[in-house]
DNA sequence: GACGGAAATGAAACCGGTTACAATAAGCAT
DNA sequence: ATGCTTATTGTAACCGGTTTCATTTCCGTC
């Protein structure tokens, strides 16, 4: 409104000379901190806010060494999954006095490595990533850097960076052991896709070397709608097959959904056990029969681990977090049932 | 591995030693800008490279004025629709070579405020916020700092700040518009909490002044359970109510698979109408009839505007996103059909 | 009324870069 | 050999704060 040439951002020379006092005067109201009078202290606030002045946050930075700020590598955040881990992870990293930078890595390490860089060069204190697949740039960099960096996902005390996750294989493993003792043999796999994706080929490991079981492993973008039209692809004609075990509770919901619409009862005819234990997976008819992740735990759990890193410079010990099976028998049910081959 | 008392990260000067040059040549070197004789360039980037020099953010945002970071403010994470949108916000953003920042608001003014100066703390060179319900402390915070600030998930070109969004009040419309042409007047309205939450009070306003219809409205969590429990609640004695019409598609699906909990038919016996348009809600059995809100436009849009008036200062004008009905007749039937108050 | 010590404040160095400007050296036409 | 450009590099100021240390002031005490 004003007609003010070229405004200048006011500094705390301004104010200093304003207030009619020196700039570590202004420095010690700004920080509280030290003792100033009453009225010194009263004049200075006074001139901050008719200057409308702001300190700097670089100039704080480069003096402190400090910036508060620290980041998180995830694959996307167009993922429940990962969104529900963010929000713990922001909210336990903001009690600790920290911001959180989020940058996404398609499931690339190159790209990991490049939003890596990236959040270096804008000052990040710390590093919260997914899994324990690095490109050996990032990891130079890290060993450069001496950045404090926490894996998450994923569970590994021989990685060498501290991990906080779950058992992937073991979360996998209880899925399908659920399955079998149900007396399920032939079952489809739906999975997400493993490139660049070690969570999920940790989990898939959980199927290597089972003689008796006969196992159909499809993979598929990770959203329902792909789940849904596999499940309507694999189980429009009568086949053997009488459970889907997917790797991710959308895929199971998806097969679920792809299942009704094909008039197949579950889990009368065909059971599903998914992994995840998404809110929605509880709302279902049937509820999903899932193996819960704790992701909001492991996200306060990273947090408090890189803010105690960061801040106090101890390097947190690796961490594992249960996996839990729930609602055991909802979308699950012994395979002497109505077997969907024996149809019509 | 090696006894280093003490180590300090290396700064320039020390680069600059070791390779016997000033440290204005090493700036020259860092920024391939100027003209360094190859000899030189060669002799400082190995003492870069053995110093494992990394040039610090924070010096270089005092020189330039800029730390490349903007904030979002978003009520949390943990819903399918902000975070979506997040995921396109921070693609955009980092094509436009903007880091971000994101901070969780609990739909509260107040915290708003709090997290906002956080992030201003932090040296953000912009926000992006949702709604256009400000705490009078945020506004004096952004006049002050005359910090450029983009509204989302809200349209009104008359609001102080720019909007990027939809017209949350005609979305509902649309669902209304639908429920009652197919003959629909006996209506329960599933919604979101209204405290903090301008979006959906605006979408409630379509549903002012209309004599002829008959609602219920039902506040709920926004989780899918809680209106899973609310459909079994309203629906398990015959009641007039022939639809549901949810102000959001987590409600929707919750509605959905309460119905299908109770026998009730969807949309048979009674219709579901939702809005958000989530990936999901076009793989349940039935797909959900919704209002598509393009919360990944919006993202974009919100990114490259926010972008120009950081990067070039101008501010950017209003924008206006479309919304469009999905799936009219999916689970949304009309009323002549079989009525719940009617069965048994 | 001089003295010791706490309280309040300022001068100036400093953090780690960038950059304006000066200086030196090399190249080349006259 | 002289003068002028151009290429290369260095000196030092500067960005906007914080902090050390010295200085001044104000007390209460003996």
């Amino acid at each position: 409104m004003v007609n003010v040439p070229e405004r200048r951002r006011s500094t705390l020379r301004d104010v200093a000379q304003k207030a009619e006092v020196s700039t570590a005067t202004v420095s010690r109201v700004l920080n509280g901190n030290a003792l100033v009078s009453e009225g010194t202290r009263a004049r200075v606030q006074a001139a901050i806010d008719a200057l409308h002045f702001v300190p700097s946050a670089a100039a704080r930075a480069i003096n402190s060494g400090r910036t508060h700020v620290v980041g998180a590598l995830v694959p996307t955040l167009d993922h429940e999954i990962f969104s529900r881990f963010l929000d713990a992870l922001e909210e336990e990293l903001a009690g600790h006095g920290l911001s959180l930078v989020v940058a996404t890595t398609k499931d690339d390490p190159d790209r990991e490595a490049e939003r890596a860089k990236g959040l270096v060069d804008i000052g990040v204190e710390g590093l919260i990533v997914s899994g324990v697949t690095r490109s050996p740039v990032l990891d130079a960099l890290i060993e450069n850097r001496e950045l404090p960096v926490v894996a998450t996902s994923y569970f590994d005390p021989s990685y060498h960076l501290p991990t906080v996750g779950y058992d992937n294989e073991n979360a996998a493993r209880s899925a399908l052991r659920l399955l079998q003792e149900s007396g399920h043999q032939a079952i489809a796999v739906y999975h997400g896709p493993t490139a660049g994706n070690d969570r999920t080929r940790a989990r898939l490991k959980a199927f290597r070397n089972d003689p008796q079981a006969e196992f159909r492993f499809s993979a598929m973008p990770l959203d329902v709608s792909a789940a849904s039209d596999a499940a309507r692809r694999d189980f429009v004609e009568p086949c053997g097959t009488t459970a889907v075990l997917a790797l991710s509770d959308v895929l199971a919901q998806g097969a679920l959904f792809g299942l009704q619409a094909l008039g197949i009862a579950v889990p009368g005819e065909v059971s599903v056990v998914g992994i995840d234990d998404l809110p929605s997976s509880a709302a279902t008819t049937p509820a999903l029969t899932t193996v819960h992740l704790p992701v909001r735990e492991m996200g306060r759990r990273a947090a408090t681990a890189l803010s105690k890193w960061v801040e106090d410079g101890i390097r947190p010990s690796p961490e594992r977090l249960d996996t839990k099976v729930m609602r055991a028998s909802s979308s699950l049910a012994p395979v002497s049932g109505i077997l969907r081959g024996k149809r019509l």
